[in-house]
DNA sequence: ATACAATAAATTGGATCCAAAATGGCAAGC
DNA sequence: GCTTGCCATTTTGGATCCAATTTATTGTAT
């Protein structure tokens, strides 16, 4: 029986994996039977994603995985180009040989999955690179603001991006990895700079790929 | 009878203020019956604010207002560093006059405050001043991460500030002021860095201001 | 046959209740 | 007189229960 804490990351982990699309309804009944805890522990979880915008609570309706408007994408994207370049720099003015090796080998896990074709790996691993550089980063404060913007930018690729694009282009985690190691602060922020830029420019605000439940609520009330 | 997020604002507002200093338990009970409301309220409250670590929760014993470390207080100036001057470059691009006429009143305000030697005042209005450029830059997102930062900040000062430093140097945000109206961005981006420079370098890291349970803890073990 | 209305089922939101742990006071003993 | 151990009280942590709103279903009427 986890605790409250556990049930957010798994839940978390879930959407980072996107095995929660937005608009997902999340019932307290059904997820205290998940869980196998009461009903308490479970609105507990959903207060506290609410408060993280992650999850929407709709008055006596409920709680739904949120569907980031564009606006909020791009104020989502706006946030990482600001922190994670920054990050980016400490960390190569401080990073350990042992640290680049571990990020190099989770690189390379991300080429397996690539070559399996594994999309669910795929997004789990880019996601995690970018969550494990803010962690060797040394700054828990930070590392958690980015595991909510990089829970939202999961929400956001699943709505917006074209789905054979991949979520983050091949080889540019490990430039900014060369960039890291090579201790070159300025390189290693413009890299994560354009690596941002490239992912976003990657979606398309225009369509969203999934039929949200704002669109249901749009044509429910159209009738 | 307020709803939770407003209990939150309330509490919040509180720290802001510096009405209730780090170590205060905040007993479910007694905040309940202030608010007006059952105790669930007050759990899924404290839930909140625990996850945001605005609060530390002890097993068995209560939630306590937290004490932040030394280690802790670096990383929330390295955090405030990292976004307050990219904010301040973003609204000195796109700033209006009226925005700029709210800002000079709001430092006027704090002269009054600070002629009038009110120190609750002084504090509120210094950590506003912070938290309305972050509402005017226009990213919600970004306004929430520095609300928590801000409420953490408020929490270091009281422990390591030294009593008579005021909390923000005089007129450092009018100069911030006027960069951002004149639309030089790279001005206000560094103005507000020194700005921030100034005030972790008024704190006293090695000499905290109040008993913090953490020395507490530190005692206990010790017999 | 379709649309509408009424009723039944399910779900949320909130409060109350119960057990476990900790705190504080009290008495006994050193 | 001070410390130590025990018991009562308080408080947290969790689960259960109840009311209110919503959703689904069924029946009826046009």
């Amino acid at each position: 029986m986890p605790g409250a804490d556990e049930i957010v990351e798994r839940i978390l982990r879930a959407i980072l994996e996107h095995r929660l699309p937005p608009g997902t309804k999340l019932g307290e009944e059904r997820l205290a039977v998940i869980f196998g805890v009461s009903r308490t522990q479970i609105r507990m979880v959903l207060s506290r994603l609410a408060h993280d915008r992650i999850v929407t609570p709709v008055a006596n309706r409920g709680a739904f995985v949120s569907s980031p408007s564009v606006a909020d994408a791009r104020e989502v994207f706006e946030a990482r180009r600001l922190i994670e370049p920054a990050l980016a720099s400490r960390l190569a003015a401080q990073v350990t040989a042992e640290q680049v090796a571990r990020l190099r080998r989770h690189v390379a896990q991300e080429g397996a999955a690539r070559v399996a074709k594994d999309r669910r790996a795929m997004v789990r691993l880019t996601g995690e690179f970018h969550l494990m550089l803010a962690e060797m980063a040394g700054n828990a404060v930070l590392a958690r603001t980015l595991l909510e913007l990089e829970s939202l930018t999961s929400l956001i690729l699943i709505l917006y991006d074209s789905p054979q694009a991949a979520a983050c282009p091949p080889g540019e985690h490990l430039e900014l990895i060369e960039a890291i190691e090579a201790g070159d602060g300025e390189r290693a922020a413009r890299r994560m700079r354009t690596h941002l830029n490239h992912v976003e420019a990657a979606l398309d605000y225009d369509a969203p790929q999934v039929e949200t439940f704002d669109l249901e609520r749009a044509l429910s009330s159209d009738l």
